[in-house]
DNA sequence: TATGAATGAGGCTTCATTCAT
DNA sequence: AATGAATGAAGCCTCATTCAT
């Protein structure tokens, strides 16, 4: 019997986080969908199929919510950095740092936008700061990587935060590209277009050469 | 007297088009500084020091605003590839399509959010249409330079979109990347690291050579 | 027909101030009504046959107009203060202030509590600073009376704080009586007992007799 | 066994009041740092370490909570009056009725604001229908006692309820003097001052001198 | 044409109270 | 009896847009 209660409790624990979650999938799903600013919480409510103010038992406000979905899209992206098949690897790096945008590029777009918005709103407090100590733990980890490179005569003997710079610039490019109206009419074969500008991403400060070209005479 | 009457007429209608310079002037300066959420139509009037029924009479809504900034911008644009100096070098045409983007990344960021935004809002109908074919006129005449230049075995031999398309995407991560509170703190020597990028940008797709590649004979 | 024009401007500046001097009144018959936690925005532009937005043309928040209330009440006791007549004869004074307070208790109660409200909302802001100085030169010309009859012996010799303090209380003790449900039913002749009440603060603090004794031989 | 069961509910009653009042301790204590609208019913549960839904488990509502704090208070005092030491002395009950009162002026306020509130509220419903039956019990004893004082021809020859009403207004007024941001500054010496108002307070009345007059023969 | 007062839909947030476990 | 998650009414405030002068 006590055991059942243990469970009970448990289940509700459960429960509750799972309702987060379900919260958390319906903003983002809004989001995307409309845009940030044209869902109100009472949206992300009865899609969830809850009232609004329980929305404010797990979010202290809507801009909570844009955090927390900033901070778990920063987190999966962690596990990237993190995994020890590709994190040595700074080619195999890249592609997956191009690919883990791309996959939704409407996405990261958004998260984007939230970190600007979130920085406009906040003045001078100091809200984001778990996110860039995130993200500046993880590129911490590339600068490893980038100045062995280099010593390797492989890459071009610049600052390391150069070479992640730029191609935190191509990626996010490339998202915009894929994202923007105007130019999905532009761009026929995504697919090609795409692997042909990650390999440019990949190869990119490349020594000698900038760019994928490997076999040149 | 007829003559003055003429001339008072002239003089309105030119001080009414000075008006609508100043309107515009005023919103991009409130935009720029506050985004263009917490500017209200008010808050341009009182910059511009009229009153805020005067701005409905130049622009149909708020959302005009952005556009008419937004066409303004792409024209500015537009005289950069008729020059008839950098129009036909397409690395010239390479570096003053970057500096003209970056020479203020804020505003390029602006219109790129605007956009968005109008197209979130106006559901199907095609508000911006004309802005789209001015763009899309800009680019046919890059389109023939990319041909060329692949004719002659200089740049890769993939649909010309693809050249134009990477380079798009490379600038717009310049500029959100120069935006971007958390990479101004990393970016330490940001003229070297913008030319560096530019460089990249203008070599980019190049035949045999991906990127500048100083040491080649 | 420019005088006209001016005219009409004025008269829209007129009916501008008629509007805000409406709200406050209705404000403030809505706030002794139901007291002011139970009175919503809406409902003083409802009682006035207004928009709700149009408060907010007038009145920065709702406290603000809690503010302005409180302001016009203290202003119309400075003219008390001033008024020629009574200025300068401390009973006088003392018995119109109690009449002033007196003459709408639920009035004085009201800002009494809006004070207080104020006070805990604002934190450390200053925003009673106008009241309190007004309040504080209101008091002043008060010191110089009490000081004057405590010279002629006919007030006793302490700190003429202590007097007009003192005299504040009893008559703040007064209102709170007066609007009291409960001594409602207890005071069965209000006149003869505020009388009672007045003259007791009139002589309080006078020498050798604290109270109104007269007769004494 | 049965004995210990007997022990098991007497213990659940005793801690099911002692619940109840740590409730209305916490909840008094809030109310006096914040107010009593700042403060929500999570927080005194909080404070106590309980769920929220166990004090509706002890009172119907948060109303309830202020009407039990109410009649306590009420309580308290009514112990004052009865005391056998004071109860027959008319200064002594003048000097302890004031004690009690400024012992904690906010406490006093508080319940001040409270019942305004509550008879606000409550339209016609007889909520306080028993606080002020126990107040009214309160003043009898005082009317007899006031009634032979002026037999005596010691206090003015007024229906009773002046004498206490004049009372009860003065140290009400009190109160809210010592708790006034705006008199704090100017109340230099507060235990002088207050013994100086408690004076008044106590020969306020008296016949032939109406407050402390000292220099009597 | 210029104005700016008026509007009211709509958004965010709070919190007393309920109720299933 | 105790809990605390869920609720939704209600309040404050913003602001694009309209319209009478």
């Amino acid at each position: 019997m006590t055991l059942s209660a243990v469970e009970k409790q448990a289940r509700k624990v459960q429960e509750f986080r799972q309702r987060e979650t379900n919260i958390l999938a319906a903003a983002l799903e809004l989001f995307l969908e409309h845009g940030e600013d044209r869902v109100t919480v009472e949206m992300i409510a009865d899609h969830v199929g809850i009232g609004k103010g329980t929305i404010y038992k797990h979010f202290r406000s809507k801009s909570e919510i844009y955090l927390r979905l900033m901070l778990d899209y920063e987190k999966d992206l962690a596990d990237l950095f993190q995994s020890p098949k590709i994190s040595a690897d700074k080619e195999a790096l890249s592609r997956a740092y191009f690919e883990f945008r791309m996959q939704d590029p409407g996405k990261y777009l958004l998260f984007s936008r939230l970190e600007e918005k979130l920085i406009k709103a906040s003045g001078e407090s100091d809200i984001l700061g778990e996110l860039h100590n995130f993200r500046a733990r993880n590129l911490e980890s590339l600068t490893d990587l980038i100045t062995d490179r280099i010593d390797e005569n492989k890459l071009e003997d610049v600052p390391s935060y150069f070479h992640y710079c730029a191609h935190w610039a191509l990626v996010h490019g490339a998202a915009a590209l894929y994202q923007s109206r105007f130019f999905q009419e532009v761009i026929q074969d995504k697919d090609e277009f795409f692997t042909f500008l990650m390999e440019i991403g990949v190869r990119m400060g490349n020594r000698g050469q900038r760019g994928r070209n490997r076999e040149e005479p």
